[in-house]
DNA sequence: ATGGTAGAGTGTCTA
């Protein structure tokens, strides 16, 4: 089976680039966020004509979350146990989707930004990774997956020029023992083993062409269970989708696993 | 410190 995770930036003003991804790279469950899309606006009827079924969560202009699946979509549960507010709850509830699908628990996580470091957002995000983490601790034990655009950049590696955020939320203590804290409890980034050397980007910031001069950062991420870490066979960045007029100013990863 | 681009959808907000 393979399984996929894309901050599309919008989906139905990039819904021609996600069929030709499917397509392309033989996709069995895609996870999407940043859909900017209520139910009402999906794009349905050419991914249902591919074979795909969809569950969204979402009702404002800036966040919503997605999961595409062409191997079952069932137990869809819109946000996690225990995920915090902010401002309208339809907001926050578009920030994380979870699908049983071909037998794995994929969890769509669009982890808040934070914005400023002084500001309450910032707060927000470390309570809701908090809150995820605990939520995910009952997962352990089964086949699960938490994809999405984590805003969280682990490692110095993952950045291109640390210099530049000096003062920037994503690069943070707070922020990567959040993310630490996973991978303490034993998920496993099944990605980075797989991308050897230094073209680890997932996003490319649109302003000052930073995709042409490859000034990323590594902020999308596959955390995988044990038992779902163990089936990982491949994975890989799709760099060629961030390409050419029209792109997301985020890469898919892709990733594929064993049979259970 | 600010601005640069993109997407939502019309006056800004978010990233």
């Amino acid at each position: 089976m393979r399984i996929a995770t894309w901050n599309v930036n919008s989906l139905r003003s990039r819904i021609d680039r996600v069929e030709r991804f499917l397509e392309r790279h033989d996709i069995d469950v895609l996870a999407l966020q940043e859909t900017k899309a209520r139910e009402d606006q999906l794009p349905l009827m050419g991914l249902q004509s591919l074979g795909y079924d969809v569950a969204a969560a979402g009702t404002n202009q800036w966040n919503g979350v997605a999961i595409i699946s062409r191997v079952g979509l069932d137990e869809v549960t819109v946000g996690f146990p225990g995920q915090p507010q902010w401002g309208d709850p339809a907001e926050s509830e578009a920030r994380a989707l979870g699908a049983t699908c071909g037998g794995v628990r994929l969890w769509s996580l669009y982890v808040p930004n934070g914005r400023k470091v002084d500001d309450p957002h910032y707060l927000y995000k470390l309570d809701w990774l908090g809150r995820l983490r605990e939520a995910a601790g009952d997962w352990l034990g089964k086949d699960t997956a938490l994809v999405g655009d984590w805003n969280i950049a682990p490692l110095d590696e993952d950045v291109f020029d640390m210099s530049q955020f000096a003062k920037s939320t994503h690069v943070t203590p707070r922020e990567r023992a959040a993310f630490q804290a996973f991978v303490d409890d034993g998920y496993v980034d099944v990605v980075r083993p797989h991308t050897p050397g230094p073209d680890v980007y997932t996003y490319w910031d649109y302003y000052r062409q930073r995709f042409e001069r490859n000034r990323g950062l590594r902020i999308d991420f596959v955390l995988g269970s044990p038992s779902l870490a163990a089936r990982v066979t491949a994975a890989s960045i799709d760099r060629e989708e961030r390409a050419g007029v029209g792109a997301s100013d985020h890469a898919p990863v892709i990733v594929d696993l064993a049979d259970a």
